[in-house]
DNA sequence: TATGAATGAGAATTCATTCAT
DNA sequence: TATGAATGAATTCTCATTCAT
């Protein structure tokens, strides 16, 4: 099937551009790495830019289908605490074990080089993501935050702590407690305290 | 003086980065803007990269001179919540005033373009920062939290709360009021409720 | 039958090259615009230049069969003068009508892109008409030219004709006169006044 | 001094378009054969499509000062057909003495290869020629003739006496011949015989 | 015969860096 | 030290052509 030569085109980027940078990794040498010929690269992507764009879409998607799965889990979602704090430890492991993904994801959020539509697109699959947590914000648990502000907390917090994690090689029990005790950080922080 | 060169240099490449990304920018370009000839620039840098190097470097240490003004001020140094929010606000202001400045630092902590050893450099300026951290962390007021895990929640809040600042356009007492509530977050987060 | 996808690359090549010119117009574009797959193209010619040559030998047979039925018409070839107004008259509502064949076929002849073959059998095509002239230049009536240079004023004069036939978008009554105008100058400048 | 790579990117340019073709001349060849780098060309010129246009000015301009000496001897302007006379044999001996860049010039005036800014450029130096044309069709002499088709007759019989002089190697005695012959044919054509 | 994905040589263009002045 | 023309390796992208289905 020729997605197959598509999926080999993404995985070896994304192979390239955590080794060497995403200028450093010519079009060529992805090919390469992809063991197609040249040319077949841009019978799938366009241009250079276009295939980063899809490099980061998928690795988003990849997360967004990882989290999707745990918030479809918890069956109280009055719990508000519960439920956040099973997406934080989902979010914690997908970033551990998906180490060089998660990197990428991180510098490609912050540099220049994925196109505006591709980042629309990427805002918009999360866009359910969004609504939970305004759901969340409804609930009264919580300070009075602005959503942007949540979000943005939400998320650099996490890529903290998954940091420090990959910093450290935490695993299992220690990794547990990290999750845990980064999310009583993040928790304590964004709770309602007034009275 | 040469190094008004430099500085122009320095300034110039700033502008371009800015604007165009780093990769975009030429050397050729950044000479022009800084009015001088191409070949100048490699009199004062000895690569593209070192460039790179000196405005990360010229960057952090704008804003490490902005700090330490800070907590230079702050007398009873026991008032733990006191100065880390002294310190809090400075440097949110510093963000918000440097918009473009502060944005490339942000790019360039997470891109491969800093050589290690700028990186080793710019870590050692900060170091007498890590002092005082760790002076916090020693007073008792906060979680038992590990230092770099505490530096990076520190930075990456004050990121989100500069962030939010600037997409919002915060000015005067709604930034002020922006900032005190982001540092009460942080602080609602760090400090110690144990008992 | 098969000849009818040939016929289609041959018209959809006239159309592209016309557009966007013989360069810009990749066999892959061609192919897509005549509805055939890309290979298919090598299956009719065997290679781009082949499908030039072949363009190249369409037009000018085309125009041919429409000058042979002219001068099949007159019938007492000895009115050499009427017999070349009248060819001429055929060429000029040719071209016109022909706007993109035209156009095609003047680019075509000066370029390099058509095959010494090729210009061979399109020059072979015509000798009946060399004869004719050969003809016209016995019989007295024209300076003693050169069959060559003869040929070729009638050609480049006839193209001047249809030039500014087009760029002055000349129809009926004006074209007419256009036609008859831009003949006697021709034959003013051809024909023999000694005496 | 500069433009001596300059010229020498154009003549290369001129001997390497003639020789294989404006499309089968790549630009590295086209430096290899000025003895520049490859990059050294477009310090000169922007693109390609620059450099060709460069080339068309350039080969107009020079056949213009040619031209142009000649239409400075002719001391009585009333002599109306002396002067086109004058002017005919300068043209043809140019086009004959100047082989190469008389047919580019003839094959860049009708490929698509010449810019629109650059056609205009190159029409707007012409435009002496074009009210000296305007003042030989006042004369009187003359068919009433609409100046642009004059134009072209004009420049299209010089092309094919040019061609014939060209094919055959004419020189010297039959060169003559066949420059006042092919003028006579020319004038005959045009000149008035009302009456 | 028809298809269209795959190929890879080749093209134009960029740009960090050098060096003669 | 300053200059900026010259360099040529490296890069992205194109496209005629092939070939397995």
């Amino acid at each position: 099937m020729s997605s197959d030569k598509k999926m080999m085109l993404i995985e070896a980027s994304i192979d390239l551009f955590y080794k060497q940078g995403f200028w450093k990794s010519s079009t060529a040498s992805i090919a390469k790495n992809a063991k197609v010929a040249t040319g077949t690269l841009f019978n799938y992507f366009s241009s250079k830019e276009q295939l980063i764009d899809a490099v980061y879409l998928h690795i988003k998607s990849e997360l967004l289908e990882e989290l999707r799965s745990s918030y479809a889990q918890v069956e109280d979602q009055q719990q508000v605490k519960l439920v956040i704090e099973n997406l934080w430890c989902r979010y914690v492991q997908w970033g551990v074990s998906n180490h060089v993904k998660h990197d990428l994801l991180q510098q490609l959020k912050l540099s220049d080089l994925v196109s505006d539509s591709a980042q629309q697109t990427g805002m918009q699959s999360f866009s359910d993501l969004f609504q939970l947590m305004q759901q969340w914000l409804a609930s009264g648990e919580l300070k009075p935050l602005d959503i942007e502000y949540f979000a943005e907390l939400f998320q650099v917090q996490l890529e903290a702590a998954i940091n420090i994690a990959k910093r450290h090689n935490l695993q299992d029990m220690a990794l547990n407690k990290h999750m845990l005790f980064s999310f009583e950080v993040f928790w304590d922080g964004v709770k309602d305290n007034s009275d």
